[in-house]
DNA sequence: TCTGGGGTCCTAGGACCC
DNA sequence: TCTGGGGTCCTAGGACCC
């Protein structure tokens, strides 16, 4: 008799999505810190010689950039200059002014996803999406066609022999690099996968959390996120092994139950979360930050403008997705980053813009607009399939 | 020169009902 | 006159993730 197959999850991470497709696109970027975010302006212009018909591409520079994007991704080459995602460009400029700045181009970006995961499903079926550039994928008894189905080889083997596979397809698919963890569970294959960037491929048994996953800061699980991470700093447990040997009652005192005894369950490794190929969307939102922070008085028509597009671009969102939702709400963000939100369920769901701003109307009433505005929200929950 | 946009999940209090 | 629990829905805020 052989002993029960181990659980075998993988977690899938493209490398530096965004750019790397702007970089197919690009090819004369590749070894040049390039940059992706901020607005629509700073597109590339293309100019053709009319002699020889030859077009050169002429790109943006980090430098001399105003407003108030953030990166989304930088290529290895510019996280080497200190930039990296979600700093605001205006910092970056100053770090890295040589930077080429690309606007994102999110239709483009949806295109190679369907394409990387479809050639995953290919050879495993089972995968969980984690957004727009990495999915986990259950290993748990997948086999390639060399596989021998009746051999008693070790599934460990076997896995990495896929994780290689899944590799070579999305490169395949796409052209693009990615770096693959395999280990017993979600957590563990989430926090390998970043182990070995670029183009890694990591092999993490549950023996190996000790000597791999303890030394790494507490920050790196997922699900510890900055506060957590600052807060469990402050109690002394700066690495995962220290938090995986913390005393519960001490973690129950400062987290709470639940979220307490998961901490200690997550720094010794352990996680029993399903690999969940199907769900549904709970909400469908749109937001936009001003340039400039808008008065309530001062730029009322500008806001009213923005406000009715916005219900108009989530209402398109409902439509295209089949959806309608029973609970509006608005989200404001003020100039001194204070975020309140504020919304109301309606008797029956609904995808008409009308509507939707109608009620969003009735929930922007009830907050006082005493300082300027920075960021403008629609947000349609409680979905159901329209 | 601070800090995007799209989401999920959790908590906590109050209303309301049985 | 004083006093139950449990369950669900709604709302607001916050942490976290990609």
């Amino acid at each position: 008799m052989r002993a029960a197959a181990p659980r075998l999850v993988a977690h899938l991470d493209m490398d530096a999505f965004y750019a790397s497709v702007e970089l197919l696109r690009y090819p004369e970027l590749r070894g040049l810190p390039v940059v992706i975010g901020g607005g629509r302006r700073h597109q590339p212009v293309e100019t053709t010689d009319p002699r020889t018909g030859t077009v050169t591409r002429t790109f943006a520079r980090l430098a001399g950039y105003a407003g108030r994007g953030v990166i989304t991704t930088a290529t290895y080459e510019a996280r080497a200059l200190g930039v990296g995602s979600a700093m605001g460009l205006m910092k970056a400029a100053q770090r890295a002014p040589q930077a080429i700045l690309l606007p994102a181009d999110f239709d483009r970006y949806r295109a190679y996803s369907r394409r990387f995961k479809d050639a995953v499903r290919a050879i495993a079926p089972r995968i969980e999406d984690r957004g727009i550039d990495e999915i986990y994928v259950d290993l748990t008894g997948v086999r390639l066609p060399e596989h021998d189905a009746d051999a008693d080889d070790d599934p460990w083997w076997r896995a990495r022999d896929v994780a290689k596979a899944l590799k070579a397809a999305v490169r395949e698919a796409t052209g693009l690099g990615c770096s693959i963890a395999v280990a017993p569970n979600k957590l563990l294959a989430k926090i390998a996968s970043d182990l070995d960037k670029p183009d890694g491929l990591t092999i993490l048994r549950e023996a190996d959390v000790p000597v791999r996953i303890w030394p790494l800061p507490a920050r790196r699980v997922n699900g510890i996120g900055p506060k957590a991470a600052a807060k469990l700093a402050a109690l002394g447990f700066g690495t995962v092994g220290e938090l995986a040997h913390a005393d519960p009652a001490l973690l129950r005192l400062h987290f709470g139950v639940h979220y307490g005894a998961w901490l200690l369950e997550a720094a010794q490794g352990r996680d029993e979360r399903e690999v969940v190929t199907e769900s549904e969307p709970k909400s469908v939102s749109r937001e936009t930050t001003f340039e400039r922070d808008l008065s309530a008085r001062h730029d009322r028509a500008r806001l009213s403008e923005v406000f009715a597009w916005l219900c108009e671009r989530v209402a398109a969102d409902l439509a295209r997705k089949g959806y309608a939702g029973r609970t509006i709400g608005v989200k404001l963000r003020f100039d001194d980053f204070r975020t309140v939100t504020r919304d109301t369920t309606l008797e029956a769901a609904t995808q008409d813009a009308g509507e939707i701003l109608h009620a969003a109307r009735t929930c922007l009433r009830r907050i006082e607009l005493a300082r300027r505005i920075r960021l403008l929200g629609v947000r349609v929950g409680t979905l159901q399939h329209a």
